[in-house]
DNA sequence: TGTGACAGTATTGTATACAAATACCCCAGG
DNA sequence: CCTGGGGTATTTGTATACAATACTGTCACA
């Protein structure tokens, strides 16, 4: 995808994410077009790839919204993710050639690192995460599968998440994928789904936790207003 | 979705199935417009659905293939498929109301008349068939889940298999529902789920065969010329 | 013979104008 | 006050022209 295609998605994207634009708000291609400076083909490209993402719903008239995402719909989102994520553990266990497995154990060393900084590195954190879990996405050997979970892995949501971390949650994440990666070694393809499985479950909780103390501070603040 | 756009992608699309455009064939968009008699706008549009239903492929610079299914790509669609079938005849079974069961029960009926024609109709199959799986994806209450489903029911595929089917593996589709209906009826998420799953599994593996059947009618034929 | 640069062609990306559809607002009638 | 109709404003759909990019084949040179 070209520059103005892709950058009319990364701005209307994280107008959304940031909630610059907020969830119901009408997203009118010529006004968005304007905000991101260019014309209403590329914007109309991106609406189409946010609307794939969910990010963006359309009513039956063809008019864009932002889509609002409740707790539920996130919960939702991670139930999904966790049941195919797990597949692709357990197909990537079936599968694992040594090459593979040397990735696998070289991105949670890099997140092991990035972890340990005087100040963690969450960006380095994230980078790793993200190279761990494509890399399995990758030896699971299926492009539907990765198409799937193309649509469902809302980096943004792991990035609020993972901001919240302690530095003993993200220890406990880089060991989960210590745990993964002896089943891969031992190509155990029901151990390595389960603790998927698991892995993916604990982050969801992370989330709800942390956005229910956020949900907690708005009405406080609201309530003081 | 308006007129040209939809013809656009209708016309792409069956001429994928029907074999008129060839794995691998190149699909410019120019030339597409012309055969669909549309500007080359609404053929970009059909692209990019075609390219989410992965009928369609794009290389790292935007040109568009045919893409190409083998039967190890629909045995992982439908191994796909069969896992989020199951899961949202489970969630399905969960929250199941009378309304949707009635909604459900009807459909197998029109089905089961369908099947019981002088001739078996196939498309009043087809589409009672179609509405029995959509209402239990309704009734299963998760917009990911069926986003998810939406780009994986190939109803072609499942089109080009039951025309292969006898009258007794309809009837046999029809009682695996009603196994569904009972399921529902208790709502037992477990049951639901592990009928569903053997209900897309035996569905694949008809396919195969009438595929199998196929392949080996064509190599014969390619033999004989 | 092989390789790299170049030019010409094919294809996709973007902007823009206009057409079609839809939503909104206001007012009349009940 | 509510409801429906109709006109206007807004928004999306489509066509088209042109720009940018990628592909292809040829020729020169090693």
């Amino acid at each position: 995808m070209s520059r103005a295609s892709n950058r009319a998605y990364e701005t209307i994207r994280s107008m959304i994410l940031s909630g610059e634009l907020q969830a119901g708000a009408q997203l009118a291609e010529e006004a968005l077009a304007v905000r991101c400076g260019v014309s209403r083909t590329p914007v109309r490209d991106a609406l189409r790839r946010l609307e794939a993402d969910l990010l963006v719903t359309r009513t039956d008239t063809q008019r864009s919204f932002v889509a609002d995402w409740s707790l539920s719909d996130v919960g939702d989102a991670f139930e999904l993710r966790a049941m195919l994520e797990g597949r692709a553990a357990r197909r990537a266990a079936e599968r694992m050639t040594d090459a593979a497995l040397a990735r696998i154990r070289s991105a949670n060393s890099l997140l092991f690192k990035a972890i340990n900084q005087p100040v963690p590195d969450v960006s380095g954190f994230l980078d790793a995460n993200r190279d761990f879990h494509s890399e399995i996405l990758e030896a699971a050997q299926s492009r539907r599968l990765a198409a799937l979970l193309g649509t469902l892995i809302e980096q943004p949501v792991v990035w609020r998440t993972a901001h919240q971390y302690s530095k003993e949650a993200l220890l406990r994440s880089h060991g989960e994928h210590e745990e993964l990666i002896s089943a891969f070694a031992r190509r155990d393809g029901v151990w390595a789904e389960a603790t998927m499985i698991g892995h993916i479950h604990r982050a969801y909780h992370a989330y709800a936790d942390a956005h229910r103390g956020l949900a907690q501070l708005d009405s406080t603040r609201e309530a003081a207003e």
